[in-house]
DNA sequence: CCTGGAGTTGTCCTA
DNA sequence: TTAGGACAACTCCAG
């Protein structure tokens, strides 16, 4: 019988795994991950991340019976290495999308083809490949909606999901050899020295049969009402399955078909609502691909010019939860302490740094990066540029939200902004959001001392609001200077 | 070719 | 109290 290595990247996942069913219909397999920071440089995992995957390779590795073999360092050295020590037919793998990625697989490409060893690769991560959605004149969208309704829903539809293969045969362990290092898990050294994953990782399950798990409870407890539930931080009307579709221990397929399923249902809106976001995940792969540039340069290079703050005293206040803004508080400690930032509040906290600090999202990107277990190099920085206005289809510059009515509106009873900034447990609603008028005596009697107990507002909302406008303003003209 | 409406997630002011 | 308009410029796309 053949033998293939099956490379695991970031399709973590048994079931609706194309390239794994192919390698296991006519071969024996040898899966395999490799941590590649050394192709990856600036772009390798955060520290969330790393804390997730090792727990993401742990549950695969189970599933594959133990015979997971791990590595660390450059692919291409690595697998052939053991294409050759090995007898190896082929390779499989899921296509990856970042750029870093691509250069990669393409040289990987040549490299075995070069020694006569197949490479089969295949979509398991995104329901529509970004060189095929293009305008009437081939080239790429840049507004959300028409890439989604005419270029996505109006062309072919998804492909349906496969099962998990139903026979996975495993080509006997490699021989152990001092260049070839295999690793065990623990040995990539992936959990960070302190203990402050630990709170991050018992939020979460991981893993394919958790992702599927919590895809199930979605169904049955958030997607009815997804459409308006999904703007109030404290229900529970989002998917939180972003970190599962990020390492591919679900596919978007799966979901994609679970969810038209459902759509004779009484929430079809719903369904839409929800198949769209999965829609913006494929549109920021589709802007990175398209864009490669995206993590670096802003879209509209008019921006290379904005007047951006320089504080970084403001940073750190921002990074810690130590704003005296609660809702930006209360967002940025969800962050430290679970590795996830609900959506509606990642807006706010966005807004408040790039326009009311004016400070560059590239420091709003970073910080995520390494603390968000969902982090995407693609969502991440297509959604920095969407809020600091720089990006393609961003966000209006006069749209600055108000942290104090986006408190009022979204957290009314303060559910949320008390459970990530206990300091305020006792203020009232009327001045949860806004502490610094609160009277006197109200402050007192919750116990709450602006300034020593909790933070004074760093930054006046409305001065800075009105700095931002003007910065925004100074980009209009300055083709004529 | 041109024209015009519409475009994820807001806020503030005025009547 | 509430509704409507202003706040850019540009891209997409149907007519």
């Amino acid at each position: 019988m053949k033998k293939a290595i099956y490379w695991f990247r970031q399709d973590l996942r048994l079931s609706d795994n194309p390239a794994l069913s192919a390698a296991a219909s006519d071969s024996e397999v040898l899966p395999i991950y490799i941590l590649d920071d050394v192709n990856a440089g600036e772009y390798s995992m955060g520290a969330a991340s790393r804390s997730w995957l090792h727990h993401s390779l742990i549950a695969l590795n189970k599933q594959l019976k133990g015979k997971l073999k791990v590595y660390k360092g450059d692919p291409a050295n690595i697998l052939l290495e053991i294409a050759k020590n090995y007898s190896v037919d082929s390779i499989y793998w899921n296509r990856c999308y970042e750029p870093w990625q691509i250069s990669r697989d393409k040289n990987i490409k040549k490299l075995f083809e070069e020694h006569n060893i197949a490479v089969n690769s295949y979509n398991g991560s995104l329901l529509w490949e970004p060189w095929e959605v293009l305008k009437q004149d081939q080239t790429p969208y840049k507004v959300f909606t028409p890439y989604y309704r005419k270029g996505c829903l109006g062309g072919r539809a998804p492909r349906e999901p496969i099962a998990a293969p139903s026979k996975l045969l495993f080509a006997d362990a490699i021989p152990n050899s001092d260049s070839l290092n295999i690793k065990d898990i623990e040995d990539l050294k992936l959990l960070p020295e302190k203990t402050w994953h630990h709170k991050i990782i018992n939020s979460w399950d991981i893993g394919e049969e958790a992702a599927h798990q919590r895809l199930d409870d979605f169904l049955a407890q958030g997607i009815s009402d997804y459409k308006e539930g999904r703007n109030f931080p404290y229900k529970a009307n989002v998917s939180r399955l972003s970190p599962h579709l990020h390492f591919g221990e679900i596919s978007p397929h799966f979901i994609w078909h679970k969810m038209q399923f459902k759509n004779d249902s009484s929430y079809s809106s719903d369904i839409d609502h929800f198949c769209s976001e999965l829609g913006w995940r494929e549109f920021s792969y589709y802007l990175l691909y398209h864009f490669p540039n995206l993590p670096k340069q802003n879209l509209n290079n008019k921006f290379d010019s904005f007047p951006w703050a320089q504080d970084l005293k403001l940073l750190s206040c921002w990074q810690r939860g130590q704003t005296g803004i609660p809702i930006v508080d209360a967002g940025m400690r969800e962050l430290w302490q679970t590795g996830y930032m609900h959506n509606r509040v990642r807006m706010i906290v966005g807004s408040f740094l790039v326009k009311n600090l004016l400070l560059h999202w590239h420091h709003g990107e970073r910080w995520f990066w390494d603390c968000l277990i969902d982090a995407d190099l693609a969502s991440n920085n297509a959604s920095w540029q969407w809020v600091a206005g720089c990006g393609t289809d961003a966000a209006p510059y006069f749209r600055i939200f108000n942290p104090v009515t986006q408190g009022q509106k979204f957290d009314a009873a303060g559910l949320y902004t008390r459970k990530f900034v206990p300091e305020l447990q006792l203020m009232p609603e009327q001045y949860l959001f806004n502490p610094w008028e609160a009277p006197a005596n109200i402050l007192h009697s919750a116990g709450v001392e602006l300034g020593s107990n909790y933070p004074k507002p760093i930054v006046d909302l409305k001065e800075s609001r009105n700095r931002a406008l003007e910065a925004f303003a100074s980009l209009k003209h300055q083709e004529y200077e």
